[in-house]
RNA sequence: GCGCCCGUAGCUCAGUGGAUAGAGCAGUGGACUUCGAAUCCAAAGGUCGCAAGUUCGAAUCUUGCCGGGCGCGCCA
């Protein structure tokens, strides 16, 4: 019990610290003058409240240290997400990968670090050679057709890509004309250079399009084209025969092929060049790596891809362009990908180590999470036609290849579609344009929470009904609270003359807390204050165990705790004044917050909705 | 076979060795003449997969078992 009531004591200090000026010893002063009030838990806030009174000229500093907990501890961070290969539509799986990955982004930004955003492209795999091959060979189309299809172009290379793949299995022999193709592609050969160059760029663009109504942006495209072009992968093969990371298998099964031992398993081998001499996934993403953390040798030339927001995005080329920017060399690396890639994100770190670059090793962290599946009744919503075998299964995985997925801009249209309805209903005298702003954000914030609610590790089986819910525990349900405070300040402004910037702690020495409180509204203050005094802590807590529920768990309970205060306590029609500037200010307090932990899920906050 | 993950209310999920295990959805009953009901309040709903162990104390840690998933390519 002494070491429970102890760690109490901490917890409720480390949350209040940063707010208010206590001292651990201020929660020690355990005996209470009433023997009513003989427990702890209950005593605090008078505790407290009694030690602000002494001094509540200091409470007007609890904006100021609020951050101090957060400090960089990196030069520079490197996240690389989203990574789609550029053959078809993103879906649903990419966008639990893209929010993950713009989280952690935006919370490392507010811890105070240098963060560079990557987004691989695989331009120059099996996947976009697909595609290549569907138009080539199945629609016997030119790069002039290509260019004059109309409408999305992602969407018509899902079709195209499930028809392709439908057709290579049904066609074994087709094989030999897809090696062509390949072998054309690399050597940079026209057409099929040309064609693959075309539908890799457009879909870009189209995947930028999709992330960018959910507010994701990016600093950097490296492509592996380019990593091609400037033999990154020589470079690092020299280095890892150099320090005999990897070694000639001269007989047995892998005879011929350069390989590395695993750590794990001294028995164990993984092919890292082939017999033929050609690299395999593993061997590039070891070079590509390398070269996050700057000990490669080699760099990249870049040169504009798009503007957004007067920022320029950069693609990487092999074309030398003097004055260009320089991209990585972090000292810490954070790769999103599926849990499904764990064995070969462990082969890349070992990779590392085997080079003797053991501190980047230490610093090269697999983001894993779970995929995202398909329940059988979104299986029937997309009208689907499962396999005997598939029906028996209680969820499918989501596959490009057979074409079976829900696409990231189908749902968020769904979303926007719906969230317009339930504007009409409260707002319809609002202006079409701005109908459709709100329910962009309304859409972008539903899918983003609903991105983030689950644990990383937990299998997300999707469905329609649960992802296009407004009510509950769901974005929107956060986007209102947020609205329905700022409505507050709104007429505030309007009725008094009052700005909300105007609500400050009392600066003339008056006590914080207006005389005569009841005893429930001052437990319910702090029940408020101290849950959204904890949002760093919180913040801190999700990006080390790089667990962002854990902040929309955060958030989510701060506004269900705002929610039950608004209802019981009236602010802008409370006659004493004293109590309706106390009211005013802990609602202030208590915005902020949430304000902050929304913009670091990246969900949007309309003004009204 | 080996490795990793999951199993908690009807459903979907939280849960940092600590107090009577919590939310949302669905269902039940209630609250809009008020700062916005996309809200709130109330009741109801649990052998935390099973078993043993560690501990003052286990949903949480360890081991075994059961059930489900994903990996373990000279594919990417």
């Amino acid at each position: 019990m002494i070491s429970f009531k102890t760690r109490l004591k901490e917890t409720i200090y480390e949350r209040l610290k940063g707010v208010y000026p206590v001292a651990i010893e201020d929660l020690d002063m355990a005996p209470t003058p009433d023997p009513k009030m003989g427990d702890l838990a209950l005593t605090f806030p008078f505790q407290l409240a009694k030690t602000l009174k002494k001094a509540p000229r200091a409470i007007a500093q609890e904006a100021a240290p609020l951050r101090s907990s957060l400090v960089p501890e990196e030069d520079k961070i490197i996240i690389e997400h989203t990574n789609i290969n550029p053959n078809k539509a993103a879906h649903i799986g990419h966008l639990r990968n893209a929010c993950l990955g713009d989280t952690l982004a935006r919370c490392l930004r507010f811890k105070g670090e240098k963060v560079e955003v990557q987004n691989y492209i695989d331009d120059t795999g099996v996947q976009v050679v697909d595609v290549v091959f569907g138009f080539m060979e199945l629609e016997k189309k030119t790069l002039d057709d290509l260019e004059k299809l109309p409408g999305k172009f992602d969407y018509y290379c899902w079709d195209l890509y499930a028809r392709t793949s439908v057709y290579l299995g049904e066609h074994p022999e087709a094989q030999t004309k897809k090696a062509a193709i390949i072998k054309k592609i690399e050597n940079g050969q026209d057409p099929e250079y040309a064609l693959s160059r075309y539908v890799s760029r457009r879909i870009v663009r189209a995947h930028l399009a999709t992330m960018r109504r959910l507010g994701i942006a990016y600093d950097v495209l490296p492509c592996e084209s380019t990593i091609l072009h400037l033999k990154f992968w020589e470079k690092a093969f020299d280095l890892l025969k150099e320090r005999q990371a990897i070694y000639f298998a001269a007989q047995g099964e892998n005879k011929g092929c350069w390989v590395m031992r695993l750590e794990e398993d001294e028995e164990r081998e993984k092919v890292i060049v082939r017999s033929d001499g050609t690299v395999t996934y593993v061997g590039k993403d070891i070079a590509y790596q390398l070269w996050k953390f700057g000990l490669l040798g080699r760099d990249f030339y870049y040169e504009p891809f798009a503007e957004e927001d007067g920022r320029t995005l950069w693609i990487s080329t092999s074309t030398p362009t003097p004055g260009g920017p320089g991209f990585g060399e972090a000292s810490k690396v954070y790769n999103v990908i599926d849990t499904r890639q764990s064995y070969l994100q462990k082969i890349v770190v070992q990779g590392l180590r085997s080079l003797k670059y053991d501190t980047q090793a230490a610093k090269s962290v697999h983001f894993s999470y779970e995929m995202v599946a398909l329940s059988p009744k979104s299986l029937k919503e997309l009208g689907y036609a499962a396999s005997e075998e598939e029906k028996e299964r209680s969820f499918l995985e989501v596959s490009g290849r057979k074409g079976l997925g829900v696409k990231a801009d189908d749902l968020l249209d769904r979303l926007e579609d719906k969230a317009r309805a339930e504007i009409e209903k409260r707002n319809p005298g609002l202006p079409t344009d701005e109908k459709q702003r709100i329910a962009r954000d309304i859409a972008s914030g539903a899918l983003r929470y609903f991105m983030l609610k689950f644990a990383r590790n937990s299998l997300i089986i999707f469905d329609f009904d649960e992802a296009l819910n407004f009510e509950g525990e769901t974005g929107p349900y956060l986007q209102y609270t947020v609205v329905r405070l700022n409505s507050i300040f709104r007429k505030l402004k309007e009725r008094d003359g009052v700005a909300e910037s105007d609500i400050v702690p009392p600066t003339d020495g008056r006590a914080l807390l207006p005389p005569g409180l009841s005893e429930k509204e001052t437990a319910d203050f702090w029940g408020l204050i101290v849950a959204a005094a904890s949002l760093d802590e919180e913040v801190l807590r999700s990006v080390a165990g790089l667990e962002f529920s854990h902040l929309a768990k955060f958030a989510f309970l701060l506004c269900q705790k705002f929610n039950g205060y608004y209802h019981k306590y009236p602010v802008l029609a409370e006659e004493n004044k004293e109590v309706k500037a106390f009211r005013l200010l802990t609602i202030r307090t208590t915005k902020e917050q949430l304000q902050c932990a929304l913009a670091l899920m990246g969900i949007p906050l309309p003004e009204r909705m």
